[in-house]
DNA sequence: AAACTGTACTAATTGAAATAGTACACTTGT
DNA sequence: ACAAGTGTACTATTTCAATTAGTACAGTTT
């Protein structure tokens, strides 16, 4: 369900956490549905416990999952929380434009450019 | 003329290298220009000299700049390096639309930001 | 010759990330 | 009550990339 790459310079912590926002982006995981334990999860990625517990601490922090002692973690559906992975995604964006921009792309290449990838994921 | 972030996750090596590339794009180091020699930078950015000598050498692999023993070196005029930063300006760019499109932002969405961040650009 | 360039090494240091291991608190089902 | 599952909280250790430190060599310019 997620792809790590164990080489990537990315934390794997932070593939867990970008991962499980992406399930969730997607509707892959439902409002409220429960999260792999974090014992099971460490052994299906082959991680250590540890590293899962980190990254679903992230995510509880931001609200978007919500962990309980002895019963397990569970897909939040905080709305706030929603907007607030959404806001991020659009700063995100925004920050990949600039640098975009400072390379030589003009604002016409850059909304070609979107308008492409459109059709690419209309066309799957 | 090129700001660093120390305590940020880029390495600085990079960093530098991003930074001159982006200098060059935005036409404030003209092609064929003399760059601040390794040791030179190392004390202006406070770094160690083999780190502004390791981003020269990625420029240089990359056709951006051009160095030469006993002279220094320089912004090179490779035009097909710049189309080669132009085409990896564009992958990255479709990396970051495709992550926003994973987090649930709509190309309507995108495309108005990019717009908007051209309202911002021009009002400067 | 002196002073500047880039280049090429090795060694040491630093810091973040991940692992290993253990322990504790809580819930559920028997 | 008990066992087996949950999340949580630590400390110690390991690993690895990035950076620093130091030195040396080769070429150019004056």
């Amino acid at each position: 369900m997620i792809q790590l790459d164990y080489k990537s310079s990315v934390p794997i912590c932070d593939q867990i956490v970008n991962g499980i926002i992406r399930l969730k982006a997607l509707g892959i995981l439902k409002n409220g549905s429960q999260l792999p334990s974090v014992r099971q999860l460490a052994m299906q990625l082959s991680v250590n416990p540890n590293t899962i517990q980190k990254a679903y601490g992230i995510l509880e922090t931001n609200g978007i999952v919500c962990s309980v002692k002895g019963k397990g973690s569970f897909v939040s559906d905080d709305t706030a929380a929603e907007q607030a992975v959404l806001d991020r995604a659009k700063a995100n964006f925004l920050e990949a434009v600039a640098k975009a921009r400072e390379l030589g792309l003009t604002t016409d290449q850059l909304t070609e450019l979107v308008q492409q990838s459109k059709e690419g994921v209309d066309a799957k």
